[in-house]
DNA sequence: GATGAATGAGGGTTCATTCAT
DNA sequence: TATGAATGAACCCTCATTCAT
């Protein structure tokens, strides 16, 4: 991603004298092949929507020539073949589903409401239709590209793991919990906010993704659970003193 | 090809029924059209393995032809379509997936102990490498086949949480358990059990299943919470006499 | 056809000892391998639907197997092949229309009532759905198959043909017309009759056969036209008494 | 391939409107997809032959590729199907076939000579060999694609039809020929014109197409039978006035 | 640099014919 | 003898990729 505006403050090759540029050293005109950021995310927009409602085998380069409205041959330009697309594609995809997805632990908020919104946050993103798709098309290529799954699982979930760790044990400082293994606690905590969901939305049982309330409703027993099992007593007198 | 003879005697499966059947009860002669369950046994095996290792878009008839070592044509005589024969695979691996994995239940071990078994089964049976692909499998086209990715969830996940969730219920009849909604429980008590793995494998994460030990652990630590969160005064009371 | 009944007759041969048969000779039971005449007929009704229906390429071995209610073997034990049987139909088609299409002329009607009564029968024939379906299969093959084209039209038309001609020439004996040739004559009588019709049938530019009204009126002026040219000042004598 | 250039230069055809072209009027670039006309006339002549020769069911793709030299991909991309491919066939064989038949009528000849030599044009059209292959295949599937026949005839007989039921109406008014049912009379014209020849053309009875000289004798035979019914005194005068 | 027409291998499916039963 | 399951070549059509324009 950085590389493209590198790129532009390079000083052109040789072979672009020639080409247009403003006094202001600033190129105008055209991008250098598969350089240009603009074309880059019609492509990938377009790519998204098909690879995503169709699975990479079912979707085809034309299809996404198609929904991008760009040639077929640009594609090629800008990505080496599909597999190249389609790992593009599914690197946004976890950027976009997995990023921002933490700010719920920074609020200063009660340990308790500070889970619940996380919590929803989380079994919210995980098991809406968009990502439930974009899971499943991750899902469905993990057999024969199992590194392209890896990546995904590593970069995404994994790596929200590893925050929420740093959360824990920062309220484990605190007092507030105590857990032998924090990072298994931290996985019982997630798979609990989504009890049920998860597996429910990625084959389909659901037709419609949770709704709110009944987010809530898991979230709120999932939190209830964890706080009562890893929750000190130090936490509970907080919490008595708070709802009273 | 001779296991066919060996095979021939055995009983012919419920849905042979009425095909020609000599007096003393054992079937001569050939089967009809797409009723040998020899052939059908082996196109079953050979399709498995392609749609299973590849999903199924990328399995093609001409690989399946190949693995099952029988002719196109034939293939299309016991089944109409590629979407057919792949359904009744998933169908079967779905039966061979979680038929007998509720037996744990009805051990009459302690709780404790009868959880931490069949949360093992459950979780094994989930992670490891043969069931793990064939849920991607599932996954995979459930997007495009919700109606088979239901099914499969319906008849597997789905029916094994109404087992669990009766069994729950009998153990808070008996007052060892206590718990507002049996069915929400249910759902935590399997997902805590597979905490965190279940995304690992079927995202590749992971490329290889957890070890016994491993799943050992975590199940005991889920069943741990699940029992810390649930269990009644009377089941604490039993379990301490238990552990002296 | 006359070989099923000598067969019949034929000593068994030794292969057959202990077969059934009578004691008067008369075997019962199965008749030799393609001898049965009963399956045969079986086999070319069903046949004979079939390919009139789709055209020798598009109807397909299963489909007349289907329709005749025999099995896929059986038709081979009868007929070498897919052309073979279509040949045997195409030849019982041309006996089944043309047959019986001549009677007309051996009325001992007056001349005008003869032609009329035979163009009907002709055109009538000619022009009705069954019989141009089946010519529209014969014509469909005969570019690939001419020598079955070929034999269609000498042992249908041209046979029929014939008797016209010896039909006209006892006529113009009789010095009721005066033709030529007569066997131009004959052709230009056969097409005045279905003057228009055949080719709007023969493609499909009706979708109906053309009504006996319309097909009488057709018929009547040709034969008008016909007398016209070639009737003997005698003819006219003798029609204007007739119609006094 | 060298031809290419060559025809670039020749005016586009109608349907062409709207491609991009430079302010000079020539088109530049290479043809939109689908639109190369070059292209598209290389298809047709391949599939022409190879659907004139089998007949619509026993042409292959395979076939049409490797007789149009052009590859499989590239025929889809011009038609959308087989079906398609063969309905733009038959449209073009009809215009062929069709298109110039007619002007013999527009000579200021006598009315017999007229008639002659249009009725030798028709009959010689309708009878040669490539035009007897392209009736038979449009005959062979009128059965399953009734409408395509239809077409075929409506635009191609039935037109010239009524070309020359308006040219027998001008001559009537003349006062040169008298019939009830010009409509009528117009079908016994043509059908008398090819006097037992189409039938035994399109059932390859005859393996050669009818000699001119053979033509000629049937088609004045003809219209001596057409001229002695239709014919009027006056007509007798004149044609009297000319053979002096 | 961008285009999209062209490619031809390979997709799922059907078929005439054979031959073990 | 009659059967129909099995065969595998050939069917129509789609596809990722290339390269002349």
């Amino acid at each position: 991603m950085e590389s493209e505006f590198k790129l532009r403050e390079e000083k052109p090759p040789a072979e672009m004298e020639g080409c247009p540029m403003a006094p202001d050293g600033v190129r105008r005109g055209r991008p250098a092949a598969g350089q240009d950021p603009v074309k880059r995310k019609q492509i990938l927009d377009g790519a998204r929507r098909v690879f995503i409602d169709m699975g990479f085998d079912a979707a085809s380069m034309n299809d996404i020539t198609r929904e991008a409205g760009v040639s077929k041959g640009t594609i090629y330009v800008y990505f080496a073949n599909k597999e190249e697309l389609f790992e593009a594609i599914v690197e946004e995809e976890r950027g976009s589903i997995f990023n921002n997805l933490y700010g719920a632990l920074q609020s200063g908020d009660g340990l308790r409401e500070t889970l619940i919104n996380f919590g929803m946050a989380l079994s919210f993103k995980i098991t809406c239709d968009k990502v439930i798709s974009a899971q499943r098309t991750v899902i469905g290529v993990s057999e024969r590209m199992p590194d392209l799954g890896k990546r995904f699982y590593e970069r995404g979930p994994m790596h929200g793991h590893k925050i929420f760790v740093d959360f824990l044990e920062a309220v484990a400082k605190k007092g507030l919990l105590e857990m032998k293994d924090i990072s298994l606690a931290a996985f019982q905590f997630t798979d609990l906010c989504m009890a049920g969901l998860f597996r429910q939305c990625i084959f389909a049982y659901r037709s419609e993704p949770p709704s709110e309330e009944e987010i809530r409703y898991v979230v709120s027993a999932g939190v209830d659970l964890f706080l009562k099992a890893y929750g000190t007593e130090k936490l509970r007198r907080l919490m008595g003193a708070e709802s009273d």
